[in-house]
DNA sequence: TGACATATCATAATC
DNA sequence: TGATATGTCA
């Protein structure tokens, strides 16, 4: 798509309405982000409008990344316009502002890692009870006050009088009061702040209604209370908002999102104009007809009817399976069919409702050597030895922030542990001075051992020494590993697992490095900055030939020429949660729904008659959704509906209601896979012959104390194996007590 | 202070 | 089931 004239009828018109408010309904696979770069790019290169006159927002980088790439393709390299994202964005005019609102410019973004350190430490300084009051439960608490602008203050002055309700309020205002005082904001605090400071400096919010003169909106139905504040603030200059979303594809109103920004849209913005892209580009009429035909359930809706120019295709095919072992085992032997047929492994995705359900696949894939990466989990940055490394350099950058402090004070092991800490805390509140001043006062410092003390004294010199501002990231980086005896205690340690968390801390200098380069002269505080945004490194673009593992939501935006969706189960997709709680069922419907319009030519949907589900297996229901998708689309149509008295006689253990042959053949089908994919497959095995043991992904092994496993990956030394009994561990080869079987 | 045993709890996850 | 958090012991 060069210019306007590449979009169909309903996108053109959308990129080229550019005055007065917009609303985009853009249904899944319908171009939306193509009409949105060439709405920005008609506002820059036709209508002759400054860049600089432009604001899109955005909720994750990656959707920022993707757009700004796209207008940098269109209109020219180096656009100086806002493309950030909400919390980016803000950012940045809290930075700018922060002396408004009682803020030192330089304040620490804290991720939900140290909330719940901070959310924690205030129940127990409150002397409240822990269970009750748990990190996750204060947190949710606060993070909804937050997402509705209620300060510790409202919500202290709600009338409601349960202690509950009182105890809550307090741990809201102590939890405030700490992150004030460290000079530190949440997530929640840099949308929130931002609208208070725009609504109480009539003369800030002036300098950003008048420079954006354009506002666009990206995947607005997600939006929260607070971001539909701040958008509207914005709009308040000009009134040329376009927002582009689809009601449909709500499916965060769990944490916050409210469906009824997009369904009001209209009546909020007056004369608001509405154009519907329906025309799908990415589905076949099958999987199309199917997914239209499950949204129809929800009430409510702005209502699109999802089209396509594409006839015919495969139809949606329907397995039943015995249990999730055998669901594991039916879909990696379907995928070995679709990479016969043509397709790679890359072009093939498995989404599921809950993370526990890879499990079952990563097991299956392995047996039967399909090459496959889990998506989501643990997060690069989320990893202790970089986060360690972090705290350090937000120490350099804000000695005031004592989370910071006290995540490293005793990491590497300086001897000292609880007592000598509140010791010096002790000291600290009542000076009215920050930890680390603390630590480095003699009088705080005679209540710690000599060698403790030693230790204390060098690690705050190291972080002094860096703190002059004459020194790169790279620099501060090294030298804080090496001054704080960081890397060096890690190497003492001489364990697999110390080794890789070395190895992650040198990866890291690379992203350093990677920064430096491409940004020469970027400060300390700008680097964190970026990286208390941007919580993963993109590896999801990385061109691996492998299945992708992900969530239904993760895989939002997303699109695959075939997908899988296992677990179509009523308890697990609708959730059991979603069942009980009346009025929940929607979100589920829609979740559903983008999980089908993921698939561009084929889709299975997957059901195992029986599942373990914490710890307990249990006979399963079918999804309600299945029984939605009108059979003219469905392939295995007659496996659905018909065997309510198939598990009902299941159950009673008598194990003849099983219409289909396959269901009751879960043991014989290993042997079938394994010679099946050795014939299609003459894959190498990683290279894991080095260490003298000969274990490959994929082997099934016998272990003196874990029992029987199969090895997910094996890279020479380590080996990586699954266990039934105690489930994943990294083993050395040739030392653990291990062999094939 | 650190290693081990026991208790607990359980959707989804952006920034 | 299985990860994580807490409590007990040396």
């Amino acid at each position: 798509m060069e210019t306007v004239n590449d979009l169909n009828p309903m996108q053109r018109e959308a990129a080229l309405h550019t005055e007065g408010p917009l609303l985009v309904l853009a249904g899944a696979g319908s171009g939306k982000t193509g009409t949105m770069t060439h709405r920005i790019a008609h506002l820059i290169k036709d209508k002759g409008v400054d860049p600089y006159n432009i604001f899109a927002v955005t909720f994750t980088n990656k959707a920022a990344a993707e757009m700004r790439d796209r207008v940098e393709t269109l209109v020219g390299e180096g656009v100086r316009m806002w493309i950030l994202t909400f919390h980016a964005a803000c950012l940045r005019i809290l930075r700018k502002h922060a002396d408004l609102i009682g803020y030192r410019t330089d304040f620490t973004i804290y991720d939900p890692a140290d909330q719940k350190v901070v959310a924690k430490n205030c129940v127990r300084e409150l002397g409240l009870d822990e269970k009750r009051y748990s990190p996750a439960y204060v947190l949710s608490v606060i993070g909804k006050c937050k997402e509705r602008g209620k300060t510790a203050a409202d919500f202290e002055a709600e009338p409601s009088g349960t202690m509950q309700h009182d105890s809550l309020a307090e741990i809201y205002r102590l939890y405030e009061e700490t992150l004030k005082g460290n000079n530190a904001m949440d997530f929640g605090d840099l949308i929130m702040r931002t609208v208070f400071l725009l609504e109480r400096h009539p003369e800030a919010l002036a300098e950003y209604t008048r420079r954006f003169r354009y506002i666009m909106v990206d995947e607005y139905q997600d939006t929260d209370p607070m971001q539909y504040r701040f958008i509207r603030l914005l709009a308040g200059g000009y009134g040329n908002i376009c927002v582009v979303g689809d009601d449909d594809q709500c499916i965060y109103e769990w944490r916050g999102a409210d469906i009824t920004n997009i369904l009001n849209f209209e009546r909020d913005f007056p004369g608001a104009k509405v154009i519907k892209l329906e025309q799908n580009y990415r589905s076949n009429a099958n999987i199309l007809g199917g997914a239209n035909s499950v949204i129809a359930n929800n009430a409510g809706r702005k209502g699109k009817a999802l089209w396509t120019e594409r006839e015919g295709g495969d139809k949606i095919i329907f397995e039943r399976t015995y249990d999730e072992r055998e669901e594991g085992r039916y879909v990696a032997r379907e995928i070995e069919r679709c990479v016969g047929d043509g397709y790679s492994y890359r072009d093939i995705a498995v989404l599921y409702r809950t993370n526990a359900q890879s499990r079952a696949f990563e097991e299956a894939f392995s047996v039967a050597r399909v090459p496959y990466r889990v998506l989501g989990g643990v997060r690069y940055y989320d990893r202790k030895e970089i986060k360690d490394m972090l705290a350090y350099m937000r120490l350099v950058q804000n000695q005031s922030d004592d989370l910071a402090l006290v995540r490293v004070i005793n990491e590497p092991r300086r001897g000292v542990g609880e007592k000598s800490l509140a010791k010096v805390r002790a000291y600290a509140d009542a000076s009215g001075q920050s930890l680390f001043e603390a630590f480095s006062d003699e009088d705080a410092l005679m209540s710690l051992s000599a060698r403790a003390r030693a230790a204390v004294i060098s690690m705050e010199l190291a972080i002094r020494r860096y703190s002059d501002g004459d020194h790169n990231i790279q620099e501060i980086y090294d030298g804080l590993m090496t001054d704080t005896g960081y890397v060096a205690a890690l190497e003492e340690q001489n364990t697999v697992e110390a080794e890789r968390r070395v190895e992650n801390l040198l990866e890291f200098k690379s992203v350093i490095m990677e920064y430096e380069e491409s940004e020469p002269g970027i400060t300390l505080s700008e680097f964190m900055e970026k990286i208390a945004l941007i919580s993963d490194i993109d590896n999801h673009d990385r061109e691996e030939d492998a299945v992708a593992l992900m969530t239904l939501h993760s895989a939002k935006g997303l699109e695959f020429p075939v997908v899988f969706m296992p677990g179509m189960e009523d308890g697990l997709f609708p959730s059991g949660r979603a069942i009980e709680e009346s009025g929940r069922i929607d979100e589920e419907r829609r979740l559903c729904y983008v999980g089908m319009t993921r698939a561009k030519e084929r889709l299975y949907m997957i059901r195992a008659q029986e599942r373990t589900l914490y710890g307990r297996r249990d006979m399963t229901m079918e999804s309600r959704f299945l029984r939605e998708i009108d059979r003219e689309y469905l392939e295995g149509a007659e496996k659905i509906g018909s065997d309510t008295t198939d598990y009902f006689h299941g159950a009673m253990g008598g194990g003849d209601g099983f219409a289909s042959a396959e269901v009751f053949r879960p043991f014989d089908l290993i042997g079938g896979i394994r010679k099946e994919v050795a014939r299609a497959h003459k894959r190498e095995d990683g290279g894991g012959m080095s260490g003298g043991a000969p274990f490959a992904a994929g082997d099934k092994v016998r272990h003196n104390t874990f029992g029987d496993g199969v090895v997910l990956e094996s890279d020479g030394s380590v080996v990586t194996v699954m266990f039934g009994s105690v489930g994943k561990k990294r083993l050395a080869a040739g030392i653990a007590p291990m062999e094939k079987i």
